[in-house]
Order: structure tokens, then sequence, then C-alpha cells
RNA sequence: GGGCCAGUAACUCAGUUGGUCAGAGUAUCGGUCUUUUAAACCGAGAGUCGCGGGUUCGAAUCCCGCCUGGCCCA
């Protein structure tokens, strides 16, 4: 008898697979013979009336009535009645793996049937299938979650998210739509002679936007590499392959704040378009938006944070300064120095002197204008400054031929012209390019092999690249990005429940997570005698390993090396003594260094103890575990 | 990074002037029942009150630290 119900839940249910077994029921068999979804008969019953269905899904509510018993199957298109009636159903067939009345206590609400029979109402008029015969197709072990209530804790609904969409099926919306606006953007882009590329996630450099980087190893190659903070470099390269249309569907991550609207992983569509310039961009952007809107969603209105935003419309284009001056009546194009500029910012009540006028124009814009901008809105012309791979405008160089796109106060989508000049654009990268700022995300390390393909000329080329995510949420409605990204990244936890169920106490690679602490047993000691390493639990875990070499080295010693992992020194962290090392002219026997292991363990410690660990529980694991 | 909030049975939740406060519904187990609709009825089992300290005669409740998550701000 466990203390934790759901432990004794699942014994039941293990209890269960046993009993089917027995009967010659296979509790997982691999085939299913569905030739009907729940939605199918549910949306037209005089077509079904009287016919044989077979219906697959799961087992979502039970009701027994001694010789009836009435149940609702739910598969990916709804949920339908299983109305069985004990004379119909056909008795327990190890054969076909049929289960019979007398046997079905042995299901549970939460595993997956298959059921046969005819469609039919009951006598309260619900449409449902009474079952022939009645098939197991997986056994689950635990409970769903109450059905009426749903999953309400945020932390459980993220973490088992396919509980909460599984009691709640409305809830799979936002998730299907972001699938159906993937196959839209595709199909959009295909349509105007677009080639889909995957680029690289793990790329030696990372360039292409300034963010800050994960980074990660590549074994075979003996090199650090960066996960993607954008693609566009690799865009452009397939555009200096000869490739004029490209674009990919990418992976983006950046290792930087999480809040509503900002994930560390998330997704792009990134495209590069040579022999055009950003005006062709917006017209792009614009239609693929509106194309979304009406193939996913089969309208253009859409309620935008309490906004109602018409994607049907043009959307308006203005330049940042013009932006700037509508809102603030001033005008930074004529503001001749950086004083003069940051005098204007100061009139506006913005307190934070910017290091150029372009900066500065920047800063009142995101400032001012920014909130504002409820309808789409291109705002073109951005400051050089903040462009560095973006082309400058022929008509004022300080200017640069960008664009981004604002909805209801969202940025959704930042857009240039290609810098394809590669000695400005190697002049400006390293005028704007301080090696310190590098891993802060201010700016990204030189790409010279990037500076090369340049060299060797890419056409006149220009990109997009809307956030898919932000797009998700504009068009779901939904204000939390944790809404539409299925799997939110989350700090692994291991719940005490499955501890005592996997017998595990912590999670694989957990030590890395929370970081060893690694110590000699000289360094231990000293850190115990000067108080430093004080016990932070009333009982202290020692746990020693010790490791026999198979071979002797090839000076001929045969040698026993172990470590000792003590629990209860340092909370949520484990502590660790190594260099524990003994060299034998003959192969050590195992039960003997073992013992003088221990001996040794015993001898240190007691003595710790009875000194610094007062009042503290000692246990010392005589098993010794190999290392 | 700062502020605020939350964590009680598998799920949803009650429960704080500190003292029958270990509770309910659902779910589970046993029983009755041939048309239920969150079926009903009878009976039973089930909890590390997030974790660890502290204060106290006594802590789910008060204090401190930590973990996990959420909201707001930067």
């Amino acid at each position: 008898m466990s203390t934790i119900p759901i432990i004794e839940l699942r014994n039941i249910r293990l209890s269960k697979i046993e009993s089917l077994r027995e009967k010659g029921i296979n509790p997982y068999p691999s085939t299913c013979a569905r030739t009907h979804y729940a939605r199918a008969i549910l949306g037209d019953y005089e077509g079904h009336e009287g016919k044989t269905v077979t219906i697959a899904g799961r087992l979502m509510s039970w009701r027994s009535h001694g010789a009836l018993s009435f149940g609702h199957i739910q598969d990916q298109t709804g949920r339908i009645q299983l109305y069985l009636r004990k004379e119909e159903l056909k008795p327990t067939n190890a054969t076909d793996g049929n289960l019979g009345y007398d046997d079905l206590g042995l299901l549970d609400v939460g595993d997956f049937v298959e059921a046969t029979g005819i469609v039919t109402r009951t006598k309260r008029g619900e449409i449902s299938v009474l079952p022939e015969t009645l098939r197991l197709l997986t056994k689950s072990l635990r409970p769903l979650p109450d059905k009426w209530a749903g999953l309400k804790d945020r932390e459980a609904v993220l973490r088992r998210r396919y509980l909460d969409t599984t009691i709640t099926p409305d809830h799979k919306a936002p998730f299907e739509a972001y699938s159906r606006m993937l196959y839209a953007i595709r199909a959009f882009l295909d349509e105007r002679g677009f080639l889909e590329f995957n680029t690289p996630v793990l790329q030696p450099q990372y360039g292409g936007g300034t963010a800050k980087p994960f980074i990660t190893h590549v074994n075979a190659l003996g090199c650090d590499m960066y996960l993607a903070i954008s693609h566009e470099l690799y865009l452009k390269r397939l555009i200096a392959a000869g490739f004029d249309k490209v674009y990919t569907i990418g992976r983006y991550f950046r290792n930087e704040g999480i809040d509503r609207s900002h994930h560390p992983e998330f997704s792009m569509v990134e495209t590069m378009t040579a022999y055009e310039n950003y005006e062709y961009n917006m017209d792009l952007i614009e239609d693929m938006f509106r194309h979304i809107a009406e193939t996913v969603f089969g309208k253009t209105v859409f309620s935008v944070r309490g906004h109602e935003i018409d994607f049907g419309k043009p959307w308006k284009r203005i330049s940042m300064s013009d932006a700037v001056l509508g809102v603030t009546g001033i005008d930074f194009r004529k503001s001749d120095s950086v004083e003069q500029a940051n005098a204007h910012l100061s009139a506006l009540g913005i307190k934070e002197p910017q290091e150029s006028r372009g900066l500065a124009l920047a800063k009142a814009f995101e400032v001012k204008v920014e909130p504002t901008l409820i309808n789409p809105t291109f705002i073109f012309g951005h400051p050089m400054d903040i462009s560095p791979l973006a082309k400058p405008m022929d008509a004022d160089p300080d200017y640069a031929e960008r664009f981004e796109i604002f909805i209801a106060g969202m940025e959704c989508g930042d857009n240039w012209s290609e810098q394809n000049d590669p000695v400005a654009l190697l002049e400006r990268w390293k005028s704007a390019y301080k090696p310190q700022d590098a891993h802060a995300g201010e700016f990204h390390p030189l790409d010279y092999d990037f500076v090369e393909v340049l060299e060797h000329g890419i056409p006149p080329t220009t990109g997009i690249g809307p956030g898919i995510e932000r797009m998700a949420m504009i068009f779901t409605g939904e204000e939390n990005i944790d809404n539409v990204i299925f799997f939110p990244i989350m700090r692994p936890v291991l719940s005490p429940t499955n501890a005592a169920i996997y017998s595990i106490d912590s999670l694989p690679g957990e030590e890395r997570r929370t970081g060893d602490v690694l110590l000699t047993m000289d360094e231990f000691q000293s850190l115990v005698t000067e108080g430093i390493l004080l016990p932070e639990t009333s009982e202290i875990t020692i746990r020693p390993y010790l490791r026999i070499w198979d071979r002797p080295s090839s000076k001929g010693h045969w040698k026993a090396s172990g470590h000792i992992d003590i629990q209860g020194l340092l909370l949520n962290r484990r502590l660790r003594i190594a260099g524990y090392a003994v060299e034998r002219s003959e192969k050590p026997d195992k039960v003997e260094a073992a013992r003088k292991y221990i001996e040794h363990i015993e001898r240190v410690f007691n003595n710790l103890a009875r000194e610094h660990f007062s009042g503290c529980k000692l246990h010392i694991d005589e098993t010794v575990h190999d290392e």
C-alpha cells in the first residue's frame, strides 16, 4: 500500500493489464480498423443511421448501469457516445482482441479503444454507436484530470499540454491555426516562385542580427558553434549561388529574456529576393498577411489587443522621420548635431541622451510613435546607425532602405534592402563592432566568410522576416506567446510522484544543470574545519564510488580510484569529493579494496562529524558503488 | 534584475485573530441498477498542506531561506 494515491491508481491499472494478458488480450496492439471519425457521423446522422461503423479514440467518460453502459469516445474531430448493451456486445475473444461486457471493468477513462457497431440514437436522442465489438487499443496507466474543471494550474498546462488539449480540445485551436499558417505561407511563397531552403541552425559565426547567442559544441569538429540567431547571411549566400527567390521557415535562438511576447526559441519566415528592393517587400508582406488571413481564418478583420484591425485594407506607409514629426512636431532631420537631437529628446521628456542623431530619432520613435501604431503600418527610412546590414537611401545616405511593420503597437517584422557593397559593409561593421559587446548581444562578430561572398557579388537583394509566433498571436487573438508555442521552454523538474514511481532521485543531467561542486578531500576538510561548509539539512548522506581498473597502467601499476557524493551540505547541489586513488603492484581485490575505502571514509567523516556536524545525522552508504 | 501573487489528494478547490483544519466534489475501489447525459444510491480507501529551517506547549496558518510557476515593471 503506497502513501501516494496515484501510485495506487497506477498499480490498479497495471494489474488490469495483467488480467488482460491472462485473457490473451494485448493491451497495446498495433492495428486499428477505423472507418469513421466522430464528426462524420455527428454531422450526418441520416446518412449513417443503422450502418455499421468503426470508431476509435480515447475513452473520455464512462457510466455503467448494470447491463447497460455509456461512454464517450474522443477522436481528433470530436466526441461520440458509445451505447453498450450486454446482449449486443460479443464476448471476450483473444483471437480478435474483443472485450466482452463482463470484462469492461478492465477499461478505464483515458484508454484508447476501438468500437464497431451500428449508428443509432438513444432514447434521449444522442447520436451513438451501439457496439457489437469493442477492442482496447492502448491501456493508460494514469488518470486524466477532471474533465469538467479542466487543467487550471498554468504550470501543469505548460508542462503537460497534452492533458490540457485532451480534456479541453478547444485549446488545440491556436496550434492548428499555427500549423495551417505554415502551410499558407509556403503556398503563398511557392505561388510567387520562391524556393524553400533549410539553412544551418549550428553556425560557426552568429550573424544577421543583434542578439545573445546560445553556444554549443560540435564534438566531431572539436569546436564551439552557435545556434542561429538569424538565417539571413545564409539566404544571401543562396542569392550569390544563383537562386533569385529563396526563403526559410527557420528556427531562431536568442539567449535573452522570456516574457509574454519573447521566447528563446522561435520561428520566422525569412525571404531573400534578388533584383528587388525594400518596396517590393512591402507589397510582399502585406499580401502575405492578407493571404493568411483569408485562407487560414477566412476573414480579414481581427481583434488584436482590443483593437479591430482590417488586413484587407492597404497598409499605411510612412518614414520614421515623418512619423515622429507627425506625432511630436519635431523634425529630427533638421537637427544638425547630436546635442541638438538630444535637446529635442529632452523636450519630449526623454531623459536618456543618445550617441548619435540617428539613435535619438529611433528613441523618439520608439517612445512616442510605436505605441500609437495600431493599424498595420510600414515605417521606413531608419537611421543607418541602427541598420548595419541595410543599404542607404540614394536621396539621403543617413537613412536606410529599411522598414518595420507595426500592428497594434507591436513590432512584427524588420526588413531592408540588403547592403551588398562589401567595402562599405566591412567599414560599417568594423566601426560598429566592439568585441566586448559581442556576447552581450549588442553586435555580432565579423563574418569574413560572408564579406568574401559579397566580394564575389550578389545582385540587389531584399528580404523580409516576420516572426511566425507574433503573427499567430495577432491572428488568434492570443496575448501570450506560450499560447501559440505548444512546448514553451521550462525548467525541468522531477515530481516526487515520478521519483517514487521510477525509483530515481534526480533527472538525467541534473548535476550539470544545478552545477556540481567538485572538491579534493583536502579542500573539503579545510572548508569544513573553517566552518564554511555547514550542514543545510538534518541528515547528511555519504555515498562512496570506487572503480578498480581492469588493466594495469603503462607503468605496471594496478589502480583503484574513487569519489564520494555528499548530500545535505549543499542544497540542491551535489557535492563531490574526487581524487581518491591507490596504486598497487598487484590487482586489488574488489571486496578488500571496498572495505578499506569505507574504513577510510568512516574515519574521516566520523571525525569531522564529531567536530562540525553536531546535531546532524550522518549516514554512510556502506554499499560501494562502481564509479 | 526589481515588485507582487500562487503552490493543500491524480484534477478542481475550501480551510489564517496559530488550538477536532487534514476537508469537499470529481476520479479510484467494492456493491445495487437494461436508455444515462457531470446518472443515482450505499460503503471504502487515498494527503511530504511545494521544500528546508525557525518561533511556539502547539504551525497548512506566523518569520527566514530556497524551489517551481504566473502577473506587472525595467
